[in-house]
DNA sequence: GGCATGTTGTGAAAAAATTCACAGATACCA
DNA sequence: TGGTATCTGTGAATTTTTTCACAACATGCC
């Protein structure tokens, strides 16, 4: 392993990896094999050790990965290490919906403030927080220091939403606007477009299925060789995400 | 161009190409060349022409392409062109955010129905819909014919309401839940994990900046030849998503 | 210890995706 | 008409990513 790039597929999956490590553990699994994740995940086995290889190497042969260890090492390399604190700009519905969002906290992602620029909603509670003049930002990411941002407006605010946030010393940004952001180049951009995951669903219905139903029993294949536990379902009423 | 199987990132920009077409026949614009589309897109000009060849010629050289022609093919190629209804499950923040989505109608999206296994939450009214109960999803989903569904459920009821969906005949889901579904081979699945979004930009903060700030001017690298019109930016108060 | 079983880490091979580069087509102008 | 400039479509080259396959290591059992 030596002072290669990692591919962002790899980063991608990382973050897959680690959900089911943590589920593992919640499960009082110890130890885990490539296979295991395999099964956990769909992510093949050669995949998921090609990936670690790019950061060293964790398990143990004959073994396997100790959940514990692992978890601590993805969460070191993606920085789920320390409180990460974060800007949402835009009070509408998508941010509402990531104000509240449960997970983050579990990974250390923090929502420290919410902008707009609509008038009305400035001063309004929003969660925890009260909604900022969009005109602040600057100054109020000088007492926060968030490094991300994610922007949670129409396409036509986004640009200059972004501008205004590399301005505030925002170094990545998680856009959901469907429009491409222009900015420096030390700032990443991950784009979010439900819209374009639908079109790529909308189109594989058009294909012609190649699969048939034959043969399908709607049964896993699973291995019988580890208890159910792990696999355990919560049924329950439970509040929608 | 014979029976290839086209690669995902093709179809994923795809619906790019058609947001910015979009944008351009609003603007007026009659014709696009792919270096056109590569500065308003971010895509390469030959990325752009490699990734229409799997599906014809639309282009004419020394010319490029008619915006409201390719407009039509992209949306056929995406199943753009007809009324595409679709389920909803799970009536939280992020349903809420998804049905109030303006941009679902200009791509014939429309969410038919929504269900929660809340009682509390069914009868209720949310956007234009009631929230169903959803026991009676196949039954309902029997009068629509949805093929597309969105999981907007927790991780924990994800692969059961899967499983429903299936069942009531469903064969494209959009996956918000982080959880890796188990479905027959021809349904289609898509997953969108903010936590995995948010991760990837939490790694790239790690990494020391192999762009030093020298020489931004925050000019984007436009060309002039053509009007600023295209580019218009609307200013004022819009809404968030 | 010796052997059977299971697992990792990783070069090498294969597959997939992107970029290059150019022939050929079109438009325009004098 | 010929000359110049522009742009497409695509085979070939390149780069990136995934998969394969196996040596080396660990464990448990007799």
């Amino acid at each position: 392993m030596t002072e290669t790039r990692v591919p962002t597929p790899t980063l991608e999956r990382l973050a897959t990896y680690l959900r089911v490590l943590l589920d593992a553990r919640e499960a009082g699994v110890q130890t885990l094999s490539s296979r295991d994740i395999e099964r956990l995940s769909g992510i093949s086995a050669a995949q998921f050790r090609k990936d670690l290889s790019y950061f060293g190497e964790f398990g143990k042969p004959g073994v396997g990965y100790s959940t514990q260890q692992l978890i601590e090492c993805i969460e070191r390399i993606l920085r789920l290490d320390r409180e990460q604190p974060m800007l949402l700009v835009g009070a509408g519905n998508l941010g509402a919906a990531l104000v509240g969002y449960p997970n983050f906290r579990a990974h250390r992602f923090r929502i420290a403030a919410v902008f707009d620029n609509n008038f009305v909603k400035i001063g309004r509670p929003f969660g925890d927080l009260i909604i900022e003049d969009i005109a602040r930002l600057k100054e109020v990411n000088a007492q926060i220091g968030a490094q991300i941002a994610i922007i949670a407006v129409p396409a036509n605010a986004a640009q200059e939403v972004a501008e205004q946030l590399v301005d505030a010393g925002i170094r990545a940004i998680l856009n959901f606007a469907p429009t491409s952001l222009k900015v420096p180049p030390w700032v990443y951009v991950r784009n979010v477009s439900f819209l374009q995951e639908l079109a790529v669903l909308s189109y594989h219905l058009a294909q012609e299925p190649k699969h048939s139903r034959d043969g399908w029993t709607g049964e896993l294949p699973s291995e019988p060789t580890r208890p159910a536990s792990l696999a355990a379902r919560v049924k329950e009423t439970s509040d929608a995400i």
